[in-house]
DNA sequence: CCAAAAGTGTTCCATTTACACCCATGA
DNA sequence: TCATGGGTGTAAATGGAACACTTTTGG
């Protein structure tokens, strides 16, 4: 496994100013969902939300807010979620609590500090179309192509470009060993669509008849007596993911 | 790589009482180091704080405390090892960001909620002489076996016992791949030193030949010209970690 | 010379990888 | 029947585990 690329480096932040209130605590998300990149081909993007104050006026930034008191960690991060795009993901994950004094420079809550406790998840396709009464185009909220090299921005908000950099290796990680990727299927799949999913998020293709013996021989995979019909060809079976859902 | 036997559970924990005031935050820190354990060989012990306040009187603690608001994360869990236990780790590196409702019980802050963020190290042996002024029975700091199963404390403060063995997890699984057990060596070993840490930490034992091809096919390793002199058969080569220390 | 640890070589085995091949269906 | 993706078989390559064997020192 490659070093993680980011939280190594984040200690060493040094005091630029000394803050005067107690840091205050905020929670921020990413969340990865799978749609068609540009070229066509299905990859990760993230939603993000649009500054409209000082600093960062006008940048893009993760969704986030503050973190108030009768609530669990990952459940403000839930609520958080829900109120700025409308997603309720069936997992989610925490990825790292950032607290370096670099990103206390907020002129719009005076000088206060600020940590961020991120959290993470991969979601299904069918959830990005911003649910209850926000729309796809609302407000300052949209998805962008998680990536610069798949025509994501390539700087975001604070250090925003580096959290989601730092989300995208640990779920590259991730998903050759935990049960990631069927949270972004249904009920039933095809091996076909589960193995779309693991090339879209590792970036490559793989063996499908690899594919199919390794998940055959660990994970918590059941064969269904259904078949996907209407394709062009030979009808896929389908499968059942009997490990756990969600947390 | 085995599942995570604790924060996966951590995010479901139910709002028992409202607590009034806004979330504090806090720094604690797991610090384990290699001591010969009651049976004589060496294993991982870590340092506790016995607490004289209410709740857990008397239990033994995690080191930690709160976080100023000119320090970063992990300067504050630097600062807050050095007045408890007057350590200095190399290597110190964030665990997880701790934030149920269940910790929240604590009469003596009133009824405010304490999110702690959690960092953790391996230390060298000869730094467990509490440095300083402070000597190894001093006050109500003393070290102790980091498992029940080596004759460590079965119960803790708080929820520390859990979140020790998740320590313990991340230790394991990181020792496998990342350059952590140099830290505790000096700057010339044998690799049966080496080798010693990594079966005290894995705790089972390791064979020397294949023990010896695995590292010097991947790590950061340099076979120096020195040998170990005085031991009682043929004397071992010295090696050098030429990979990057500290952060 | 003997004991014991350092260090090397070799075999065995499980997993991964690459790829040839057959199967089943829609058009 | 043909094109295409679903699905199976198989052999080479890889890497770890087990262990025999040689080397080098102190006693």
């Amino acid at each position: 496994m490659a070093p993680a690329p980011f939280p190594v480096a984040v200690g060493g932040a040094n005091v630029a100013e000394r803050a005067q209130l107690p840091p205050s605590l905020a929670i921020s998300t990413v969340i990865f969902a799978l749609k068609p990149a540009p070229d066509g081909r299905p990859t990760l993007w993230v939603p993000l939300v649009r500054r409209v104050r000082e600093p960062y006026r006008g940048s893009w930034a993760l969704p986030g807010g503050p973190l108030t008191a009768s609530e669990s960690l990952e459940d403000a991060a839930r609520r958080n979620l829900a109120e700025t795009t409308g997603l309720d993901p069936a997992y989610l994950e925490q990825l790292y609590a950032f607290g370096g004094l670099r990103r206390a420079n907020r002129p719009d809550i005076g000088s206060q500090r600020v940590v961020s406790i991120v959290y993470w998840a991969l979601v299904r396709a069918h959830e990005t179309e911003f649910g209850g009464e926000l729309g796809e185009e609302r407000d300052n909220v949209a998805w962008h192509p998680a990536e610069p090299s798949h025509g994501g921005p390539a700087e975001l908000a604070f250090d925003h470009r580096e959290i989601v950099d730092y989300a995208l290796w640990r779920l590259r990680n991730k998903i050759e060993y935990a049960q990631v990727a069927y949270h972004v299927l249904g009920e039933m799949f095809t091996l076909a669509q589960l193995r779309e999913v693991h090339e879209a998020v590792l970036g490559r293709s793989l063996d499908p008849a690899n594919f199919r013996r390794q998940l055959k021989g660990t994970a918590d995979l059941e064969a269904t007596e259904h078949y996907l019909e209407g394709g062009r060809h030979r009808p896929p079976r389908l499968y059942r993911y009997t490990g756990p859902r969600g947390l």
